[in-house]
RNA sequence: GCGCCUGUAGCUCAGUUGGAUAGAGUACCAGUUUCCGAAACUGGGGGUCACAGGUUCGAUUCCUGUCAGGCGCGCCA
């Protein structure tokens, strides 16, 4: 629609000019928007006040021209310049009213656009270590990733979703060392649980599996664990060498092959648990990425050996640094320790290399706004290894913090005093959590109301659009009750009878639903779509309340069926993408 | 200290990429059910858009500075 409109507007500047009534200067795109406002129609551009300066004129002077330049068409009803030199739109009845059998043809594929097809979308979201389960500082990044990932598809992109594993490295060998050590406990050995532990429930869980699956046989006495290691925090001593230290002996003690084990034992524990809790989130994935694969197949090496050979390491204190100074980062970075191991960041110039390989359009990750600071290095190293680093868009999202009986939830890593992502859902539903995650801007920090979340009642965005739906199948059930039926046709033919106020309204709702699924996908924004939702459902609630539907006149009562089937439609569609139900009875 | 983000109604937040009289929800006040679900609807008061400059026909939006808050600044991931 706003297409048709620019169209309009183009071919009649560009006949003014040819007519000399406007003097030749470069024409801008002529801009439409909806209008705030009833009054000044439908939609209106601002083209004659951009106008106005270029051509050295009065802006209405410039819209008089426009105006009466502008070709003939069946869709608009009339024109005119208000205010400094707006010119407004509105729309013939007919136009407004085709959109309810748009809706119902196109079913669960309106709103959907073609903007992004043939084109692929790689988004990786969420990508929690595998140290533990997830919290609900996961829950926001996995529902605004997943969201993005549906937006994204719904307008028309192949949509790649994918988790990046950090099964290697050094976090995880704390893992390892701290399932370890909970073992050894279990096995009556004493021992004084590092600073630097995992200290959660879960490992004791994955301990006590460990000692099902091979009795005593990795039982070490504690002597030789804590031979030879530094001296840990609370003993005034460094709580990093100390986990480290354990760490080694734990090596040398187990051997390679015992130590794999117990690591393996405890990443695919982790693994299977946070795999559960998305699934539970109603959050898939098409791929699982592991780190430990690009180790292990050689691409951190190869990619390490190519910056060599473009001069981009150096080697300084025993370890080889990355010059992302030259690329525009704070500072140089280390990819390879003075202990020979690569660094994180080595394992993610990789992965994003590899992300780059087959060359999608859009290359987004979805982070937690703490690791905003890591954005120049990976893009460097992208640069570095001869890619656009600007074709990554690092999508950042801020914490929710939790409130409960108006009470700020306190959390930490250091005391473990975290809420699970599957107790919140456990808690508020997972409908709620979803809807409630996404309906802010994700850059803005939030705060979560559980009480609201979970409360049944008219203050709850989710359950009020929810209702919206419900209260449409209501209506329908009531139809059948009756003995009657809907008629489609004979809805769609009389659809010119619903001219109230609130009908009108209903149906211009319904005509923006594309554009906000194009602007919330473009843009990133979830949370318009959520807004929309909640105005579509206001629309739909007085529109009932100060209506009837089944009725007795039976051609206005079909044309009314016909209009609330559209807006239940849109509801479903727009509900679809967020990945919350709509329920038929509350 | 440096970098990124944020500051809009008592509270939680929008604000269509610079447009017309800055909007919702909540809270508060006053109303609406012999009728399709009141988990709903209608009306009302409530603002120095943090502050100060600048850019222009026009600024909540863009630029600069100040103040306040969050996050980051590791051979962790």
């Amino acid at each position: 629609m706003k297409q048709a409109l620019q169209d309009l507007i183009q071919q009649a500047l560009e006949a003014a000019v040819v007519a000399g009534d406007l003097p030749e200067v470069s024409l801008p795109v002529p801009q439409i928007d909806r209008t705030k406002d009833k009054s000044h129609g439908d939609f209106a551009s601002n083209i004659a006040l951009m106008l106005a300066k270029p051509t050295k004129m009065n802006p209405r002077e410039v819209a008089a021209i426009i105006v009466a330049t502008l070709p003939a068409d069946s869709i608009v009803e009339k024109v005119d310049i208000a205010g400094p030199g707006f010119i407004n739109f509105t729309l013939t009845a007919d136009m407004a009213q085709q959109v309810v059998s748009t809706v119902l043809s196109q079913a669960e594929a309106y709103g959907n656009s073609d903007m992004g097809v043939g084109k692929t979308a790689n988004v990786e979201f969420v990508s929690a270590n595998p140290t533990g389960p997830l919290h609900v500082g996961h829950g926001r990044g996995a529902a605004y990733g997943s969201v993005v990932s549906s937006l994204l598809s719904a307008v028309g992109y192949q949509v790649h979703r994918e988790y990046y594993v950090n099964d290697a490295g050094r976090q995880m060998d704390i893992l390892a060392t701290s399932v370890w050590l909970r073992y050894l406990e279990a096995c009556g050995e004493k021992v004084t649980f590092p600073r630097n532990g995992y200290k959660g429930a879960y490992v004791f869980d994955i301990a006590a599996t460990l000692q099902a699956t091979v009795g005593n046989d990795f039982q070490r006495s504690a002597v030789n664990v804590f031979a030879d290691i530094a001296v840990d925090e609370p003993a005034g001593g460094d709580k990093e060498k100390h986990i480290d230290d354990l760490t080694r002996n734990a090596k040398a003690l187990l051997g390679e092959e015992n130590y794999r084990q117990v690591f393996d034992l405890g990443l695919t524990a982790i693994l299977a648990d946070i795999k559960a809790d998305l699934e539970a989130f109603g959050t898939e994935y098409e791929a699982w990425f592991s780190e430990r694969s690009l180790m292990e197949n050689g691409a951190v090496e190869q990619e390490i050996e190519r910056l060599k050979a473009a001069d981009v390491l150096y080697e300084k204190d025993g370890a080889w640094w990355f010059r992302s100074t030259n690329y525009g980062d704070e500072k140089d970075r280390v990819v390879v320790r003075d202990n020979g191991q690569t660094t994180y960041f080595a394992s993610d110039i990789a992965y994003h290399l590899h992300k780059f390989h087959d060359n999608p359009e859009l290359v987004i990750d979805v982070w937690g706004s703490d690791h905003h600071g890591y954005i120049p290095r990976v893009k460097a190293g992208l640069t570095a290894s001869g890619k656009n680093a600007d074709k990554l868009t690092v999508l950042l999202v801020q914490f929710a913090v939790l409130y409960r009986g108006g009470e700020k939830i306190a959390m930490s890593t250091r005391s473990g005093e975290f809420v699970m992502l599957r107790d919140l859902v456990k808690e508020i539903g997972r409908d709620a959590a979803r809807f409630f995650y996404v309906m802010r801007s994700a850059d803005q920090h939030m705060d979560f109301d559980l009480d609201l979340a979970k409360s049944q009642s008219n203050d709850n965005p989710v359950y009020y659009v929810q209702y919206a739906h419900a209260r449409v199948c209501s209506v329908f059930r009531q139809l059948a009750e009756r003995g009657l039926s809907w008629d489609q046709a004979v809805g769609e033919t009389n659809i010119g009878l619903l001219t109230e106020d609130h009908e009108q309204s209903l149906m211009t709702a319904l005509s923006r639903y594309p554009e906000v699924v194009l602007s919330a996908a473009m843009n990133y924004t979830p949370h318009i779509l959520t807004n929309y939702l909640v105005d579509l459902a206001r629309d739909f609630h007085s529109y009932y309340n100060a209506h009837h539907v089944i009725i007795e006149d039976i051609n206005l009562s079909q044309a009314r069926l016909t209009l609330i089937r559209a807006v239940q439609q849109v509801i479903i569609n727009g509900l679809g993408i967020i990945g919350v139900n709509a329920p038929e009875t509350m």
